[in-house]
DNA sequence: TTATGATTGTGAAAAATAGAACAAACATTG
DNA sequence: CAATGTTTGTTCTATTTTTCACAATCATAA
């Protein structure tokens, strides 16, 4: 797999990477919530099932945030890996699908608390339009072009069917979306500019099967 | 991060590596439905969004499945992948939290169709112990040890808040669960031999947030 | 049958990722 | 203040993953 790369300054850092800033700063804000100010990588690593180099050397791509001899202010990182990842201002994102589990996803309450907001959520289906789900009207997934063009949202969340999933990404690119988290158990092909991120539940199970018939063994 | 590797022969094999063939199965399933009897590499590398080099790597770690000159028969191959991956004999999971996102995969029909089976759900909150979702009764969570391991289940599904996360993982490994499904904003912390996915859709949102900021500049 | 074109499977090279090792910087203690 | 212990940041090394290159095999057509 060819993973994307982003620019910084002049390195380049891998979008494994980012997931990994991601889940520290994840952690970060549960330990300032608990009022720990300084915290050593080595500690923090342990806290996330990881080696503290790994965590020191995914930091070091973006800059030094820790003191030498003494660790890191849990509140400065926080901060600076917050505005790293653009996690400052709310990230709005449009859902298509408003199925069991688009409808789950919409309603997920993690996603408030970590800056990131539905903003608009379509359905072709017209027993799901109009429905209100937490707040938030279903609309009709023929005005998603003009919706999220007029909104200026950037980040589109899928979870129609398999077999609807590639229309609706390429409309969702269209209309400005240039991020695509995918639940539909299919690959989207799309412009190159367009990150497409895949998460199938099956996929996964079966792996996790495969892992346990080996271990039967 | 230490990925995990399992003995194949002498080989072995990552489990990104199983990942993609269990996506590879996937799409031969479809062609298979479509009537398509023979594929290349090269054509279904390009249904996939992969190149064929590594679709035919990725393969050799278990054997030679085509025919040079031609391709691969998709139902034989189907069927060896399907052998391979254990996703023959129908495999079942045991899943903790039926709030939102663990009904909507109780409910997720995909994975009936990959063969993939709830078996029992479990909550502590007493609202939902009890309630009947697609049929299957969500159980009270004390009893989750017992029902596990009389029904010898060996995959857990962990849709709890990622505070009951941990706990519920290793009570779940300790009444023989050995591969875990986590989809709580936590990283979870157990015995080496259970192996541990994680989804979190937080992470995967945030990291396209950083992409989308990245494309802005 | 023989030449040609297509396609697989794989050893070797390249690229990417993770890990080890250590100097530099800081705190603390005597 | 000096010595000692801690922890970071980074260079260098090892491992893993991906890609390249090409021989081997098969079908087809002349």
């Amino acid at each position: 797999m060819t993973s994307r790369r982003v620019l910084t300054g002049s390195k380049q850092v891998s979008l494994e990477v980012i997931k990994r800033l991601s889940s520290y700063l994840r952690d970060l804000k549960t330990l300032e919530n608990n009022g720990v100010t300084v915290v050593s990588s080595g500690s923090l690593a342990e806290l996330l099932g990881i080696s503290s180099v790994q965590f020191r050397k995914d930091l070091s791509y973006f800059g030094p945030f820790g003191k030498k001899g003494v660790g890191y202010n849990v509140c400065t990182l926080t901060a600076k890996l917050t505005e790293l990842l653009g996690a400052g201002d709310c990230m709005g994102f449009a859902l298509a699908g408003a199925g069991k589990l688009g409808s789950a996803i919409i309603q997920y309450s993690s996603l408030q608390r970590f800056n990131i907001k539905i903003m608009a959520a379509f359905d072709s289906d017209r027993r799901k339009i109009g429905k209100k789900i937490d707040g938030l009207v279903v609309a009709d997934a023929k005005d998603m072009e003009t919706t999220v063009r007029t909104m200026g949202l950037k980040i589109g969340v899928i979870c129609v069917p398999a077999k609807a999933a590639q229309q609706v990404a390429e409309r969702m690119a269209s209309a400005g979306i240039i991020a695509v988290l995918n639940f539909a158990p299919t690959e989207i092909k799309i412009l190159k500019k367009v990150h497409v991120s895949n998460v199938d539940i099956c996929v996964e199970i079966e792996a996790l099967s495969y892992f346990v018939r080996q271990s039967a063994t």
